[in-house]
DNA sequence: TGGAGATTTTGCCATTTTGCCAACAATGCA
DNA sequence: TGCATTGTTGGCAAAATGGCAAAATCTCCA
């Protein structure tokens, strides 16, 4: 994206900062694959170390890792090691109703058609 | 992501099914992009014309159509033709909400360092 | 009908993302 | 210390994504 200039963005009622946007972008981006999603909504429940989500989503343990960093950089979870193992938890509150407007996504998406 | 055996699923509390997260995740997907999230700012504040929101962005009109339609097939935003033009609106309500949870994450993302 | 304006579709290429494996780091315990 | 357990990091190949430009489509109007 280009950065918009100060006389556009004036004229476009201005919004927010490119800054903003690419940052925004990249929490919903971390959102955006199917795996971490799913360690999201299990952390929803409860906090639970990699191991534990390893099982879940079925993949190599590497792989999970990665996909908790992701999260981690965004500030959509945290993590604690704890001994041996590193135990991670929602960090953004809000992100607990994400499914519900996913809902309701769903439903405007069907009545589109 | 591999599909969880319906037992793993049981043990780990029933969380939702491989579709749900894969549909979810296409729509965060959709989110995760700044141009798109940007077109998602503009429409919360009232319905555009593809060539309103090229200019507001800054790059190829085509490239705003191809975004314009991912957003359209998530069922973020609605189009309508109206003569020449097409106009887009945001389909789902919730989405004008996401931009406070965005800042809900951004100083929980603080807050940890 | 024919031309102009607005938008979408398609093809192509560069970049990014994914996921696995191997290697490495941190912790706990014998 | 020696070793097993748990996670993280780096490298690599496959797949997905992003953006432009050309071609196609749709609509209005002369």
């Amino acid at each position: 994206m280009q950065p918009r200039s100060s006389k556009s963005a004036a004229r476009s009622g201005e919004l927010r900062s490119p800054q903003e946007y690419r940052a925004g972008a990249d929490v919903f981006k971390a959102l955006g694959h199917s795996s971490r999603l799913l360690i999201v909504d299990a952390l929803t429940r409860g906090e639970r170390c990699v191991a534990e989500l390893t099982e879940l989503i079925g993949c190599d343990t590497s792989t999970v890792s990665n996909h908790l960093a992701v999260l981690r950089n965004v500030g959509l979870v945290a993590d604690e090691r704890r001994g041996q193992q590193v135990f991670y938890r929602i960090a953004a509150p809000c992100v607990t109703k994400v499914f519900a407007c996913l809902e309701e996504v769903r439903s405007a998406r069907e009545k589109q058609r």
